[in-house]
DNA sequence: GTCTATATTTCGATAGAC
DNA sequence: GTCTATCGAAATATAGAC
């Protein structure tokens, strides 16, 4: 439960124990993840997990704070030539990021686990969507800038487009469902970039 | 694991087993509920469950079932006059429904079992959100015989609106995060609707 | 820090009486 | 159908040697 980090110095068995619990978080969920399968796979004995981590609970914590941090830092937002590439461009890396299998996995066990540590859900959206939506919204406001589209509020219009790109087919796949009919995430991008040039084009 | 309903016929304890269930899954998850816990809250014994529900499992389909079934069924949905009162009704009526406490609750408890059950998953799409994009489509395409918009493909844009709708204030309260400051529902469906009618208006 | 071995609890499911 | 009582498995966490 206690959320300060005690030494996040670099150790072998730590992170080995790190890798293992984050690979059965995200495969089985926090419930159905034990603490002897964690040890089993990461090599270790159950008393070295807890020599590091204080229960369970702290353990997740852990997981989820080293699997956010940075997560979509790195990333490189590009702006084309033109509204319309650009969007493209930002509408597939937004896409990509979210239906990457590991970033649904977190997502789903993250949910799941909201209610009972909230601090967690904050965490992982402050490094994950939240990262996503702040950089969509850059690439808005320097549209704006440049004379390419009129958005009053480029936040509304980020939100907007973030919540095209994340309709039907992302909630199905979050659910394992197959896709619609018929029904691509390509299509869904160049259908909601169209949208927002008709709504925000300059003509 | 069995889905084959045995005989929904109703009984006294069997409807206080199914009660209690629901309000322990959705609450506690489906992990951390004991079969214990729903006995006690439903005032019956462990052996009276099983006399009914072959399994935690099956039982927590049964409320899944019964919870889903005709959840969005009675709604009817008011076709107001002119395509912007019209879709603001239709997406105040959605935000309503998707931000209901007990929807949430459901929805964390269906994602974070949807991947060891994918069956309640279908199960609850079809009768959750994939009813209320039926409806919407189907206003959509009403407003497009209308004459009022010009959509092609109407179910790419009650995807479009529906997706809006969701963005980011939903997906904070999924996770159990306040707003963002100065942003409400109703701006978000407001904005969603000047959107739709500049993509899709006649003019 | 790391291990083996174990304490203790809790849970899903069942036996058997009524 | 419903109860009391309980089994056997599995889980979290710890003790104690090295």
């Amino acid at each position: 439960m206690n959320i300060v980090r005690h030494q996040p110095r670099p150790s072998a068995k730590r992170e080995s124990v790190l890798d293992a619990a984050q690979a059965c978080f995200l495969e089985l969920g926090y419930a159905a993840t034990s603490m002897d399968l964690v040890a089993a796979r990461a090599g270790v004995s159950k008393a070295t997990i807890y020599a590091h981590f204080a229960s369970k609970e702290d353990l997740f914590a852990a997981v989820i704070h080293r699997r956010c941090g940075g997560l979509w830092a790195a990333e490189c937002w590009p702006l084309e030539c033109g509204a319309r590439a650009t969007l493209i461009a930002a509408g597939t890396r937004m896409v990509d990021l979210m239906t990457a299998p590991d970033t649904l996995a977190m997502y789903r066990v993250v949910v799941a686990e909201a209610a009972r540590q909230p601090d967690l859900a904050r965490v992982f959206w402050e490094a994950g969507p939240g990262q996503g939506k702040a950089r969509l919204t850059a690439v808005f406001e320097e549209l704006v800038q440049r004379g390419e589209l009129i958005a009053p509020d480029p936040w509304a219009a980020a939100d907007q487009f973030a919540g095209m790109l994340r309709a039907e087919i992302f909630h199905r796949t979050l659910l394992g469902l197959p896709n619609p009919e018929g029904r691509s995430a390509e299509s869904t991008i160049v259908a909601a970039v169209e949208t927002m040039l008709k709504a925000y084009g300059r003509n």
